[in-house]
DNA sequence: ATTTCTGCAAAAGGTTTGCAAAGCG
DNA sequence: CGCTTTGCAAACCTTTTGCAGAAAT
């Protein structure tokens, strides 16, 4: 059940439309949340059973590489990811129930212009985490 | 040479002032650059060669917990430390020589004030990371 | 003397890599 | 068919932990 669109998108960044590959990329696009590579391998695992963690790390790599995706880094030692963005967006993570909110916020805008010392950098990418209490938690 | 200072900051969060302890730090309270576990571990052991790694995690955890620094992820695999800031201050990356800017913004007061998906949410940490190229790299 | 801290060695957790077999175009 | 991708197992790297001895109060 792995989308027409998804291997559409993989042939267009030059990928081979194999079936790890397109249910990967489904499963980020669905966008439920902020998966980490376990928790992508464990959906994948449904539908592909002998998938191999390895293949979601070297096809996340590959994803990150052509833009497809994006990795973050929350307080923690592993990595999330989610589809990449058209608008510039944050994210805030509540340390009692770990739910992450995302936000749209110009913020890059903002500091190139307002902040002196970040005059004449070329930004690529603007990460925020905000992480807090939400008000179920406080 | 560990300074007095340092050894009574440790005396007043709690912490035994042990030579361990005092180097470690002292070397993130010179404020040179933001240093990973592994450099503050070779720059230590310059003074205290049977100094071991997992002291320097251990203390790095405990000046956490006591507030006495802070920890930030940047775009790698392992974490930096700063000692702890009094105004609110950000980061900016350059991809191309690794160099870190830092710039006060008082971000996390706009961004609850501006957005309403924030509302209500208490805010303990904030992570600001723009990367990019400085003027040199571009 | 008691409690905390340290070094060492080993474990843990996330991520990467080498290689032979399988799959895509 | 040729080149890419996969599964498996083993390696890697940063960080954590158990324990017995050493140091601080």
């Amino acid at each position: 059940m792995t989308s027409k669109k998804t291997r559409n998108t993989l042939n267009e960044s030059g990928l081979r439309a194999t079936g790890a590959r397109a249910t990967i990329l489904d499963i980020i696009r669905q966008g439920d949340g902020h998966p980490d590579a376990d928790e992508i391998y464990r959906r994948a695992r449904q539908k592909l059973p002998r998938l191999s963690l390895s293949t979601v790390y070297r096809n996340l790599q590959r994803f990150k590489e052509q833009g497809l995706i994006e990795q973050f880094h929350f307080d923690e030692n592993h990595h999330h990811y989610e589809v990449k963005p058209s608008a510039e967006h944050h994210h805030i993570i509540c340390l009692g129930c770990g739910k992450v909110i995302e936000f749209d916020y110009p913020l890059s805008r903002q500091i190139i212009k307002n902040v002196p010392a970040a005059r004449g950098f070329k930004v690529v990418k603007s990460e925020v985490h905000l992480s807090g209490y939400c008000p179920e938690c406080r």
